[in-house]
DNA sequence: TCGAGCTGTGAAAATCCTGTTAACGCAGGG
DNA sequence: CCCTGCGTTAACAGGATTTTCACAGCTCGA
């Protein structure tokens, strides 16, 4: 039923029988596996864009908590199995309010394993939005997902990934305000560190080039202590009259900027 | 650290020992529960809303993988946890791969079924578009959670995120009377110091903004020496009647300030 | 009726937030 | 090895928002 695509899991374990008999399993179904002995930084594991990650703590000693917080915080979106000796249920119980998805006991089948970081990864992926190559059309905008690209009226707005992506969301959300931790989140796909603006930074980006190609539409807006929304306007009409003598007391910065910050206008 | 905001939660069992003392618990972890002692069509459990499923496949004999199935067809969104006695690795494999999220053994201690239930909620609710989108509509007001603003008549309100969240809990707890340090918990995240006005000079700032908007409704009333209450009430009506010689013993300002507060007609 | 204790106000002071720039570090291509 | 494009960070300035104060108006029990 649910395409059992290809997953990407990551073990970290010590125990050579088990990890190498589930490797092979893995490998006959055709998983992508990664193996590590010890702990790995949360960074990597980032970078190696995994669904689920199957774990026996114990090897990380007094660590082994601290290790699951951080990663269960900062990688909210990767399926965390447990799988380890004996333990009480208030250690289990620990470990599944601290994120974790799921807790097996060793000595534990393969079989059972793989199932359940299937389960695991299936319940994540559910919900998700299907890699949809729909070209979004909105103001004078050409969203197309199936270049990673944008365009006003056949011009390619020269976005990169990131700006892409982070346009994509917005364009997708329309309407709605998104936090920056949201924003983050989803194009980022790991948590924002405290104090982090390249969401900020980005915003910038687009809107520059979006105002290159699309003057006299603004669509990404400031909500204060928020986030952004987006929500093609036409802001062509709004001439403001002054035949011969411009008012000195708003710069054309100042100008353009007052458009952004519309949340008052929400 | 996860808002444990309640979970709908139906469980199919007939292991009264078992559901009893887990009714018990999620009673006090302000859970929705429902249960049932055999299959529930489908149609019923959508209607019912609920986060998650626990259940005992065994009492339902040989329909059980039939049942399951279904629901887990049906329901894809729903966290199924399986909860049963003896069984095979097969059978585990057989129940994960077919759409259940946990597969836990009788006998097991509550705490950890409610971890479990709890972390497959989790899980599922992640990576699905905020549920709580749900404008609530009171009085002339329509509160916007998903725009972080309040609006009346389509004319936003112009609220600052405090101001907003401020309004939002009152308003969700409409008719109630919160005491001033429940509300600075809630909203402001921490404790409150003793003699802060914080929450005063929001709530002033607020109805400002409400009644810039809605004149002839009044929302925020004060319970002297405790809190604040939310309760759309139109005054409107209350024209007093001064054909000729208005009393000059009441200002205009100390007439609309009589009517916040309205303690006394509590 | 009076006074201590609360609450409403308005404004100044202190913080926080966002827009913008520019420097840095990295990785791929030439 | 140098260049170039991209993403990350740090730093600053201008505003917007939140806190803090001092005072005036209200309540309620003595």
């Amino acid at each position: 039923m649910n395409a059992p695509q290809s997953i990407r899991l990551a073990v970290i374990d010590t125990d050579s029988g088990f990890v190498t008999v589930l490797a092979k399993r893995a490998e006959t179904a055709g998983w992508q596996l990664r193996q590590a002995a010890g702990a790995v930084p949360p960074e990597e594991l980032v970078a190696m864009k995994l669904n689920a990650l199957l774990i026996d703590p114990a090897l990380l000693g007094e660590e082994g908590w601290a290790y699951l917080e951080r990663v269960c915080g900062m990688l909210p979106d990767l399926g965390v199995i447990v799988c380890t000796g004996r333990s009480t249920v208030a250690q289990r119980v620990r470990g599944l309010r601290l994120g974790v998805d799921d807790w097996i006991t060793k000595p534990c089948h393969p079989e059972e394993a793989m199932a359940r970081v299937e389960a695991v990864s299936r319940r994540r992926r559910r919900g998700r939005h299907e890699p949809e190559a729909a070209p979004l059309l909105t103001g004078e905008l050409q969203i197309r997902p199936d270049q990673f690209q944008a365009f006003v009226g056949g011009d390619s707005l020269d976005l990169t990934r990131r700006e892409f992506e982070l346009l994509h969301l917005l364009a997708d959300a329309k309407g709605q305000v998104l936090e920056r931790e949201t924003i983050y989140q989803r194009v980022w796909g790991y948590a924002m560190a405290h104090g982090d603006r390249s969401v900020d930074v980005f915003i910038r980006k687009l809107r520059q080039k979006l105002e290159k190609r699309s003057p006299n539409w603004s669509y990404i807006h400031t909500h204060f202590g928020v986030g952004y929304r987006f929500e093609p306007e036409s802001v062509g009409e709004v001439v403001i009259e002054v035949p011969d003598a411009p008012d000195p007391s708003m710069s054309a910065e100042a100008e353009s900027r007052a458009v952004h910050n519309s949340f008052t206008a929400g």
